[in-house]
DNA sequence: TTTAGACTCTATAGCTACTATAGAGTCAAT
DNA sequence: ATTGACTCTATAGTAGCTATAGAGTCTAAA
């Protein structure tokens, strides 16, 4: 048994985060201490570290409550998984393609203007301006 | 001279974004009538499309401010505005390649499950699980 | 025994760039 | 006089935290 300063050393996860995820309902609320500190078992580790895993490839807390419900209903089949994980992948794709746009449309811009001008005469605030 | 509601429909931000935009330090504070209704000259339109079209470019409220700033003094080298899109251009950059990363990590999950297994058996939640 | 310090608690505000309400007031036309 | 379209301010919400204030808890040393 541990206090939350342990845990989250352990976990790698802020207190504050931790609490939060407890009152956004993405880990279950820990027994108490007499003081009402908030005591942890080890498999509340492995808890945050699957919610920490999850975070690492982008998935909302929201997904992430869906799967670990889906979790627990080990017989369902797990094409709601895929399902979810394709979404994001999508979600992803379309994020980078609009960077990439963006990406260039800024280049083409920085290309309008050196250094040496006036702002007056800047071709970047030019161009940016109707 | 127009109302708030006017400027919204020509310049294509709503109404709200508009008042927010003068809290913000980003707009003029524009002159009211008598029942204290905010009027806009068209020049507005002009500031309004200025920041738009550097919204498109992703650039923050504070970028943008420091970008008028910077056209007020037009005698001033322009090598500040080319920074700033310098800079830009690197987060942008940046977030491409970890998204890029992402998609790649997100792959290599997908591709551990089929959707014809049981939850108990789905090659992405083990992978998730600690 | 007291007291310092390290820790924890709740509640609240802040971050970005908006959007969406509520409740009140303004104004032109009927 | 009233309807309807418009506007006003102020406030709360969005995602996923982070940071604070002010209070309480617990352990160990003086």
């Amino acid at each position: 048994m541990m206090k939350i300063g342990q845990l989250s050393k352990i976990s790698g996860c802020s207190i504050q985060t931790i609490r939060y995820y407890e009152k956004e309902g993405l880990i279950a609320r820990p027994t108490r201490t007499e003081g009402n500190f908030r005591t942890y078992e080890s498999a509340a580790i492995e808890k945050l570290s699957f919610i920490k895993n999850c975070r690492a490839l982008d998935l909302t807390l929201g997904e992430i409550k869906e799967l670990i419900l889906i979790q627990q209903s080990p017989e369902t089949p797990c094409s709601a998984v895929n399902t979810m994980i394709d979404a994001h992948i999508n979600i992803v794709e379309s994020r980078i393609s609009s960077l990439q746009k963006l990406h260039e449309d800024l280049q083409t811009l920085r290309q309008r203007c050196d250094d040496a001008r006036a702002i007056s005469e800047c071709g970047i605030l030019e161009k940016l301006s109707p």
